[in-house]
RNA sequence: GUCCCUGUAGCUCAGUGGAUAGAGCGCUUCCCUGCGGAGGAAGAGGCCAGAGGUUCAAAUCCUCUCAGGGACACCA
C-alpha cells in the first residue's frame, strides 16, 4: 500500500461514512506532498463553511492518525487540507522499494480475469501506425492490468477468413494478371511481391481465390507476428482464428443463443440482430440473404468464446476506422453477460512529410507500415512517444522529423537518469545496497524530493490501472528523470561522509529499481550504457 | 445530413470541478578542477477556439457556433 492510498485510508476514518473523495499530490508551490479537497464537498451537503470543516477534518486526523506518520496536517486557502508525511513514513518506503524490488507497485486493486484484445488487424498486409498505437496500447495496459493484480491474457484475433480475405485473393491474381485489376483490389507493392514469388501457386489456385488469399493471409500473418512480436516487443498469448470460429460451430451457437433471447429477425431475407435495443441506432445484419454469416456474427462467436473460456471483463482495443462498431459489439457483450465490456477507440496517426498530409491506405498502398517505422526509430523510441500520448489525441507523426526527433525523443532523458543512476552503483562496486542506513541523513531538497517522486510510482499504477491512461507512465517516467537528474546536479554519493553516502547508496538503488519496474510496465528496455 | 474524437505556449502534447494552467522541443542568458553534459540553473513566450449557461469554484460539466480529423455496407 502505497503513502497515498494510507493517507485516503486516514482521512476516510475522519469524514462521514460513504464519502467520495480524492487523495492528490500536492501541487508542486506547496510544501506539502499530498492535499485534500473533501470539505468543499462536504460543506454543500452540510451547509457550512469549507474552512471550518476542513479544521475540524484536520484536527481529527491530528487523532486518528498513527502516532508520527504526518509531519503536519493542515489547512489552507479556502479548505484544502495538506499532508505533510513524517520522514519515518518515508523510510519505510523507501526500505520497501529495496525489500520488494520488482514487486514494488504490485497491487491487489484488481481480482478479475481480463482479456485484452487488441491490433487485431487483418491478415491482408502490412502493421499501419495506427495498428502499432493499438499494439503499444494494450501491450503497456497489459502490463499495468497485471501489475494491478488483474489475470490478463492478451489475444490477437485473426479475421482469416470472408470477404477481405477474399478480396486479397482476388488482388493476387490481379497483380499476376491473371484477372483484371479493380479499384476495390489492395494495392500494395506487397502484394505484387507476394503473387511474383508464387507465380506457379497461384496459376493452379486461380479458380479458388479465397483459399488464395487465406493461402496468403497466413504468410501475412507470419510477417505480422514478426513485426508484432520480434521487432516492437509486443507481447501476445493468444492468436484466435476466425476460421475457426466458424469450425468450431460458436457462431452457430451464438446465434441459436440470440434467437434464445428473441434478439433475432428476419427482414428482407436476411436475418438481424436487435442491437438497437442496446442503444445502437439501427440493426444490425448477422446473416446476408445468401445465407452467409456476417464478420460481425462470427465475433459474436468469438466474444461467446471468450466468455466461456472464463472472462468476465473485456477489454478490445480499436482502431478510429472502427468506431462504428462499438454500440454493436457492445450489444453482443451485454447479451452475452460480460461484467465489464470496454472498448478504446484509438484516434488516428496522421502521417507528416514536409508540412503535407500523407494518406495510409492499404488498398492504395501507399503508406508507412508500423514495421518501417520501428526500423526507422528503434522499438523503445516509437513505444515511447505513442504512449506519452492520450489515445483519444490525433496525433501528428512528421516522418522526415522521425529520425531528428529520436535524438531529442525523452526516451533518452529517461534511459539516461537510468545510466547514470546505475554508474553509480557500479562505480561503488555496490550489488546490494544495505538497509541499514539512516533515513535522516537524506536531508535535502533533492534527497526528500526524489524519494517523494519514488514513493509515487504505486499510486501511478493504481491510477492507469483504473482509468486505462496508460500515458500516466511515461509521463511519470519524464517527471522521475527530471527528479533524478536534478538530485545528481546538486547532491554526491560517493565521496560524502559515510552515514550520508550510505544512505544516498540506498536512495540511488531504489531509483534503479523503480525505473527497472517501470520500463517493464512500460514496455522499454533498461540500458546499462547509452 | 447523423454520430464520435480533437481545438491549451512558435511546434508536439499533459492537465482526475479546486490553490499561481504545466512538460519536452525551439529561442535568450548562464553552469564542467567532481558519480558520464544525451545533464543542470534562470528567462521570454497563454483572452485554455468563440459565445452563453450550471457552480462557492470551469481549461475541465451543459448548450450553441466555428475549425480540423474520422465513422456512417447484407466489407472488415
Amino acid at each position: 500500500m502505497g503513502i497515498r492510498s494510507r493517507i485516503t485510508a486516514i482521512v476516510a476514518k475522519a469524514v462521514p461514512k460513504g464519502t467520495v473523495f480524492d487523495v492528490r499530490v500536492a501541487e508542486e508551490h506547496q510544501e506539502a506532498h499530498y492535499a485534500t479537497m473533501v470539505a468543499f464537498q462536504l460543506a454543500k451537503a452540510e451547509k457550512k463553511n469549507p474552512r471550518e470543516i476542513a479544521t475540524k477534518i484536520a484536527d481529527s486526523i491530528g487523532v486518528k492518525a498513527p502516532k508520527g506518520f504526518f509531519e503536519k496536517v493542515e489547512v489552507a486557502g479556502p479548505g484544502f487540507i495538506n499532508f505533510s508525511v513524517s520522514s519515518n513514513v518515508l523510510e519505510e518506503e523507501l526500505k520497501r522499494i529495496l525489500n520488494e524490488k520488482k514487486k514494488y507497485g504490485t497491487l491487489k486493486l484488481l481480482k478479475k480475469k481480463v482479456q485484452l484484445e487488441f491490433i487485431s488487424a487483418n491478415p491482408t498486409g502490412p502493421l499501419t501506425l495506427a495498428n502499432g498505437r493499438g499494439g503499444f496500447l494494450g501491450d503497456a495496459l497489459g502490463n499495468v492490468l497485471a501489475r494491478a493484480g488483474a489475470k490478463v491474457e492478451r489475444e490477437y484475433y485473426v479475421n482469416d477468413t470472408g470477404n477481405q480475405v477474399l478480396n486479397l485473393g482476388k488482388s493476387i491474381l490481379a497483380a499476376g494478371g491473371i484477372i483484371p485489376d479493380s479499384e476495390e483490389y489492395y494495392k500494395g507493392d506487397y502484394v505484387k511481391e507476394w503473387a511474383d514469388g508464387h507465380r506457379a501457386l497461384i496459376e493452379s489456385m486461380k479458380g479458388k481465390p479465397l483459399s488464395l488469399g487465406e493461402r496468403a493471409a497466413k504468410d501475412f500473418l507470419r510477417f505480422i507476428k514478426t513485426a508484432v512480436q520480434k521487432k516492437a516487443r509486443i507481447k501476445f498469448d493468444r492468436f484466435t482464428s476466425e476460421k475457426q470460429i466458424h469450425t468450431t460451430g460458436l457462431v452457430k451457437k451464438v446465434l441459436t443463443l440470440f434467437k434464445k433471447k428473441n434478439f433475432v429477425f428476419e427482414e428482407d431475407g436476411a436475418t438481424w440482430l436487435k442491437t438497437t435495443a442496446f442503444g445502437d441506432d439501427k440493426d444490425r445484419v448477422i446473416i446476408t440473404k445468401e445465407g452467409n454469416p456476417t464478420y460481425f456474427l462470427a465475433d459474436a462467436g468469438h466474444y461467446l468464446q471468450t466468455k466461456q473460456r472464463g472472462f468476465d471483463t473485456k477489454i478490445n482495443i480499436l482502431g478510429p476506422d472502427h468506431y462504428g462498431y462499438v454500440a454493436r459489439i457492445q450489444a453482443v457483450a451485454k447479451i452475452l453477460g460480460f461484467k465489464e465490456s470496454t472498448v478504446l477507440v484509438t484516434q488516428a496517426i496522421r502521417l507528416m512529410e514536409q508540412g503535407e498530409l500523407v494518406k495510409m491506405s492499404k488498398r492504395k498502398g501507399k503508406f508507412v507500415t508500423f514495421e518501417e517505422l520501428v526500423d526507422e526509430v528503434g522499438a523503445d523510441v516509437a513505444r515511447f512517444f505513442f504512449l506519452m500520448i492520450a489515445p483519444e489525441t490525433h496525433m501528428d507523426f512528421d516522418l522526415a522529423l522521425a529520425k531528428e526527433r529520436s535524438q531529442k525523443n525523452p526516451v533518452y532523458y529517461v534511459q539516461y537518469a537510468y545510466v547514470r543512476a546505475k554508474n553509480i552503483l557500479t562505480k561503488m562496486k555496490i550489488t546490494t545496497a544495505s538497509k541499514n542506513f539512516d533515513v535522516t541523513k537524506l536531508s535535502t531538497v533533492h534527497d526528500i524530493g526524489l524519494i517523494r517522486e519514488l514513493a509515487r510510482f504505486p499510486e501511478i499504477i493504481e491510477d492507469a490501472a483504473r482509468d486505462y491512461g496508460v500515458h500516466r507512465l511515461t509521463r511519470y517516467a519524464s517527471e522521475l528523470a527530471k527528479t533524478f537528474h536534478n538530485f545528481y546536479e546538486a547532491e554526491r554519493v560517493a565521496g560524502e561522509e559515510k552515514g550520508i553516502s550510505d544512505a544516498r547508496v540506498a536512495l540511488v538503488a531504489a531509483t534503479c529499481i523503480i525505473f527497472e519496474n517501470l520500463f517493464s510496465t512500460i514496455g522499454i528496455s533498461a540500458p546499462k550504457k547509452m
